[in-house]
DNA sequence: AGGAAACATGAATACTGATTCATGTTTCAT
DNA sequence: ATGAAACATGAATCAGTATTCATGTTTCCT
């Protein structure tokens, strides 16, 4: 009842100990960059203190002038997918005004970057047992936006009517299961014919 | 180096210690049950021995008379969701000739299963982190029947060409992608509804 | 009935790893 | 130049919990 950083609610928002110099700043990004490799690589709980400050190049009890918890940097990490994947994918689709076209590019655009963040990608997907919260909040970011996209693709004739909630779940997880094929399975079907073929299926469907 | 019971690629296959007699069994159903229910609702780490144990109505040492570790409750609760899912969708659409007809069934099949055991469902999730391999496993048998499936079904022109393994993979992540909207978001858009929307873009696609 | 195998108990063990803390070192505004 | 705030150290703490084990109890075959 005395928790001055917030409820779970917005347990997002407040880093409690922002570096004040250039040197703080430098130590902060190399643990998040150290922490990113190694809970990417062996998980949440196989990921220690002491593997993510001896991989950072510091002293374990560094890390604690930075994150007051281990969650803390994991809630972090699933913040900055969020805030690059959104950037990099409406950076591709921003300047297509057909929606299909634009769901296209925006497939490519997810694919490649999941490819290039193997790491962040699977974090992401930890979080819905480590951070549910940070979880719920990077999927319905996500899902808010598309549905919008796909009501007023809709409404402007570009595509056939439909539950746009729906249908923004259902699109959201092609792109993931192809996202989990590339990073997990290590298919190595190239990403054109990945999302070719997605693609087709998206603005297609499967009747002959 | 002296693993007596196999490598990884068979750890699913040797239950070191089958009951033999029909208490044993009772035993071991309730841990397993009880496991089912703990670890879905915790998730694994925050799942003890002693929770599960308790809930089961046995003493803590009993747990090690039928599994040797924590993960082997866990791998085996992967195994019975796959059969359990497999039968499941199997039984829904054998007697279905159409392929996208079956498509339809099987998809309402699913939904309706893992709302009837969220914590199997989301048990098969976590595996990811917790046993790859039996993830791995999975998901495997499971595409492989997927594109068979559709293999068939598209040169028996009851849908349209394209690759099938790809195809697969995206309709199980529809699939998936609508059932954590029942059981992790707890979207209570009524399954129907829910199938309908999916079906509608499986088989027409988003063009107008 | 009798005894061996199977099953059950729960306290003790053993280990891991997150977090704290007392003590230095560096930065930078004045 | 200097001192207060910021940053850094790494050994010690501390709690949780998976696993073991010595000791009973039950089952069931002959």
């Amino acid at each position: 009842m005395n928790n001055p950083a917030g409820n779970a609610a917005m347990s997002q928002r407040t880093p409690f100990n922002q570096p004040k110099t250039a040197r703080g700043e430098a130590t902060k990004k190399a643990i998040l960059s150290a922490a990113e490799r190694v809970i990417g690589a062996r998980g949440y709980n196989d990921a220690s203190i002491g593997q993510i400050t001896s991989e950072a190049g510091v002293a374990q009890g560094t890390f604690y002038i930075y994150f007051k918890t281990k969650e803390e940097v994991f809630s972090e990490l699933v913040l900055e997918m969020g805030r690059l994947v959104r950037h990099t994918i409406s950076d591709a689709t921003q300047a297509i005004s057909n929606r299909l076209e634009a769901e296209r590019a925006g497939l490519m655009a997810f694919l490649e970057f999941v490819q290039a963040h193997p790491d962040l990608y699977r974090i992401v997907q930890e979080a819905q047992f480590v951070d549910p919260d940070a979880y719920l909040e990077y999927y319905s970011a996500f899902a808010e936006g598309y549905r919008g996209g796909l009501r007023e693709a809709a409404q402007a004739g570009q595509i056939s009517e439909g539950n746009s909630d729906t249908r923004a779940w259902a699109l959201m997880g092609i792109a993931r299961a192809l996202g989990e094929q590339i990073v997990v399975f290590g298919n190595k079907t190239p990403i054109p014919d990945l999302v070719d073929t997605a693609y087709d299926l998206i603005a297609n469907g499967l009747k002959p």
